[in-house]
DNA sequence: TATCTAATTGCAAATTATTAACATTTAGTA
DNA sequence: TACTAAATGTTAATAATTTGCAATTAGATA
């Protein structure tokens, strides 16, 4: 069921290496956001430079591979850009996420960019911040 | 129509320091938000530690005097937290920001914090971007 | 009004996240 | 197989922010 890496890199004309792949097999499946630290972690045995995270994740967030998000978390979070749209919500206590969805405030959003003054609207972030069920209760 | 800080800081139960009115007075009346560098920056004269500066940033957040935003802009900005909810619209060219407020985006952001699996929603944050009129006709 | 104490500030150094410069290596093409 | 632009590693730099600690001060209290 994962994706085949190495086509998706072809396609964006970006070169296909194994740090590349190596890169983006770390990104979850159920496109749970993950920072270059996290990256780091998991690559360690592979020994790539943090560095290099770094610029991979850049290029893949110019290629479209990527979504770079801003959890207020320090650091940058990145997501595999899906096929849906959706924002995330995220427990200010542990820092796990949740992803949700809705079409109405998509649609307010699109309402608001067309009537704005602005030349033009591009894209939008909108993140929810409050506390898990686990921190919730556990406190 | 300027606020009494010294007010709302002793209201706070902070400090009525010289420093603090000083930050404070420089938080633009109509909301603009700016970071701890422009507010160093317009304070040169008066000589005031940028650590300071971050420093009472964080504590008047804290208190609710001030809310931090996520312009995606690398570094923090505030702005006064005034009586009217809304939102930001930030170009990416130029960095200039443009307040709005719509109440079908929060009604509906609302309802998904009342449907949400989370324990509870405390905070969003919601950004549009674009390109500023002027950037637009610039180019 | 003088004194006291916790809060505030300044200063220097540390940290964290990220980027830049540059030499070396390698994927993909000719 | 050779070539070249792209990718990587290494080291160092940068930007934003935080920490530790000593000196100062606002505001409470005697």
């Amino acid at each position: 069921m994962s994706k085949d890496f190495s086509t998706v890199l072809r396609t964006k004309g970006l070169k296909n290496t194994p740090t590349r792949k190596a890169i983006l097999e770390v990104f979850p499946e159920d496109c749970k956001p993950i920072n270059a630290e996290y990256i780091f972690d998991r690559l360690k045995k592979k020994d790539i430079n943090l560095v290099t995270i770094y610029r991979n994740l850049d290029s893949f967030e110019q290629a479209g591979i990527l979504k770079r998000l801003n959890l207020d978390k320090g650091s940058a979070y990145y997501e595999l850009t899906g096929n849906h749209h959706h924002h995330h919500i995220v427990c200010t206590n542990c820092g796990s996420t949740e992803e949700f969805g809705a079409h109405d405030i998509e649609n307010a959003i699109n309402k608001i960019s067309k009537s704005s003054l602005f030349g033009a609207i591009n894209t939008h972030s909108l993140e929810l911040f409050g506390v898990c069920k686990k921190c919730a209760t556990v406190k």
